[in-house]
DNA sequence: AGAAATAGACCGACGGTCGGTTTGTTTCAA
DNA sequence: TTGAAACAAACCGACCGTCGGTCTATTTCT
């Protein structure tokens, strides 16, 4: 085979890319490292040479993955103009950007994610994302307590729990996206909908905050979504 | 080898019993099917007689994991004589009286359950668990909204993320158990109730009851477990 | 020169298959 | 009633293909 040499920072950027792409088009278990090495040119030796297992490789993707999200986000939250809430508002709106911008792909992550041979991906990608988010908002509701506009007495408890129950959200856009498959348009919409409404009221409760301070969603949010 | 020839239930019933022990002392990953049939006795061919795939093994572990809870936890749940919020506190008691007891083994399992080889392990009991809970929380907090004695607008939605906060508390437990093994008995008993009175006040919020109507834990439950 | 990067043949372990054997039960003719 | 033939289910274990990972040799760049 050609041997062609690159910065390792280019190649093992390739090899995730190639890595990310594999993985949620044919699932973690169903990817080999030989299907990942094929796709990306390169050798065995070379892969080995950048990432000591398989599952290293599955880190970063997740690191990676998360990383960009965190990007993404972090200047929506720790915006100083905002208060708090604010904040918490302007993380979910970006966060609502990013899932339309993303819409496509996100339905087949979707699809991949929640799949038994997937249960690693699955898992890496959301512990990555945990582990990013946490801080943000922590560090939020930290402030928040401090300011009196919210009550969060142990906020890294808070925080912790407030991102368990994006869990419960992910899951219902799968089942959500599934309904949307089978015809069922506007049961879809509904349930999604309605989740997303008591996710945001289980915020504000939690948090002491007055009823509709947190907007979980907009108007048409859902359906645009599923028919993105 | 000895042929010995057993009814399907008691042979298939010691495969899981070998299969949940080998999975938490080991791994799930580490463990090989044959691993499983040696110490089980029996051949391959039998092996895939009962079970098509490790996989479905490890299935057959969780589940009947989760139903072994479910029996002990369904009359608390389901009590009569108590009224919803009774009924939930009576599955929080229920369900630390089942981690006092297994809390030697528990301990095990917290340490095999969030090793990286083990997300499979772990996700798939977390999915059982799940799924036997779910009816009897929802149930409850339909009871409870009808009673009038909690506020709970969309009851499956509810308890859905009533039992995904657990998670963050099982996570917190082992965190505990490291810090309880690295000699800070203090800070790890610290830690554990301040997280479960933190879930507690959650709950409470969420759901509109009155402050310390939700007993989730109790005085030196936190000790108790750690030093069992 | 030598360190980093690449190639690819090779290895061992593992999940799973397959053809065949044993055991117990049912059927039915003598 | 008996017992042997037929059948089904449980069981055996050698074998196979695949896959993650290793190793040695070679090339490239500084």
């Amino acid at each position: 085979m050609v041997r062609t040499k690159k910065s390792p920072e280019v190649r093992s950027n390739e090899l995730i890319d190639c890595a990310e792409r594999l993985f949620f088009q044919h699932g973690y278990e169903n990817t080999t490292v030989n299907d990942v090495i094929r796709e990306a040119n390169l050798s065995k030796g070379a892969f080995y040479h950048y990432f000591v297992s398989k599952e290293a490789l599955l880190e970063a993707v997740a690191t990676r993955l998360a990383q960009r999200n965190l990007k993404e986000l972090q200047p929506l939250a720790e915006d100083p103009s905002l208060d708090a809430v604010g904040q918490l508002n302007a993380l979910f709106a970006g966060s609502r950007r990013l899932k339309l911008d993303m819409a496509p792909q996100l339905k087949n992550t979707f699809n991949a994610l929640f799949k038994p041979e997937n249960v690693a991906l699955y898992h890496r990608i959301d512990e990555a994302l945990l582990a990013v988010s946490l801080p943000l908002v922590a560090q939020m509701l930290r402030r928040g307590h401090q300011e009196g506009s919210l009550d969060a007495p142990d906020p890294e408890a808070a925080a912790m729990m407030l991102l368990e129950l994006r869990l419960s959200v992910a899951k219902v856009m799968h089942k959500a996206l599934q309904r949307y498959d089978a015809g069922d348009i506007d049961g879809a919409a509904a349930m999604l909908d309605g989740w997303m409404r008591t996710y945001g009221i289980a915020i504000e409760r939690f948090l002491k905050l007055p009823e509709r301070s947190i907007e979980m969603t907009e108007p048409g949010f859902a359906r645009a979504f599923l028919e993105a």
